[in-house]
DNA sequence: CTTTATAATCAAGATACTTTAAAATCGAGC
DNA sequence: GCTCGATTTTAAAGTATCTTGATTATAAAG
């Protein structure tokens, strides 16, 4: 029950969870705002990161190239994102997400941003270094089995 | 720099960077697999869970249950999820999981698991309390802002 | 300079999704 | 125990989105 291999489970379990609940959340507000399931989650990883490449976006879409540009061109006519010259690699091309989106988002997310940030301020310090250390190494581990993969002619 | 908002923000982006590396993962397996980005979604959402009604599905999924029910044809055919009669209500029905689908990802999430079990185990017992309040309060307040978005009529 | 690889786009065809409506069952109130 | 509104699942038709394959432009490598 309290053993400590119990309690390797649940750090597991938890942080299924946090993937889990971010992903019914997202749908939550796509579901509000009417958009369709790529939009919106295009919208929200560029929400991020603010400027990305279309390959990028395809990646974490998971979108073929021509699905992308398709989509892109919607998101372009109805005014979120812009594209504009990438000033590092002429062929390409750079998205920007436009204030249009944060405007219309914020009364979805402005909740939980407010207990986001309440949640983290009720640790101390070395409890926060913790945290930010673990989080930072799962994803980096994570990450790197993504490159293994996307390597490995598996 | 070293400011505890710093160290606020950084904790935040780290959170996020998991989810992002989460949903390229499965992105990078599914790629491998050659499924369409749906049905790997309700495969990997049901491999944690084991068993899930539809409705559970396309609230995850973010398809109608028109889709749902499409989906579910797929994935009985192809043998990865079975239809079995919910016991308490009779006009449902429960999904399982099939061996075959477990069989199929094994070799591309075998690496994972180890490292994140390793990961785990380098932690000290307090430290992975910590970890874990975190995480299960961080997943509890995205689920109550959820259930907001959906009851609220914004 | 030539060759090979990468980025983004476009068009045609295939696939998956939404909408709408119907059937089956459940739960509440009488 | 029955009736009625609500919920879950399914089905069919129409629409939207995705994939494939070809094209253009640029970058990187030999």
């Amino acid at each position: 029950m309290g053993s400590l291999k119990d309690l390797h489970r649940r750090v597991l379990m938890a942080s299924r969870e946090n993937n889990i609940s971010s992903v019914l959340f997202r749908n939550a507000v796509r579901s509000k705002l009417g958009l369709n399931i790529t939009d919106s989650e295009c919208l929200s990883f560029l929400s991020i990161n603010g400027v990305l490449t279309p390959k990028e976006i395809s990646r974490y879409t998971g979108l073929t190239t021509g699905s992308t540009t398709t989509m892109l061109d919607r998101l372009e006519k109805a005014q979120f994102i812009t594209r504009k010259p990438n000033p590092n690699d002429r062929r390409g091309t750079l998205i920007e997400i436009n204030s249009k989106w944060t405007e219309t988002v914020a009364p979805l997310v402005t909740g939980i941003q407010k207990e986001q940030a309440e949640l983290i301020e009720s640790y101390s310090e070395e409890e926060l270094e913790v945290i930010e250390d673990f989080l930072t190494r799962f994803a980096n581990n994570v990450k790197e089995q993504i490159t293994k993969i996307e390597q490995d002619t598996i």
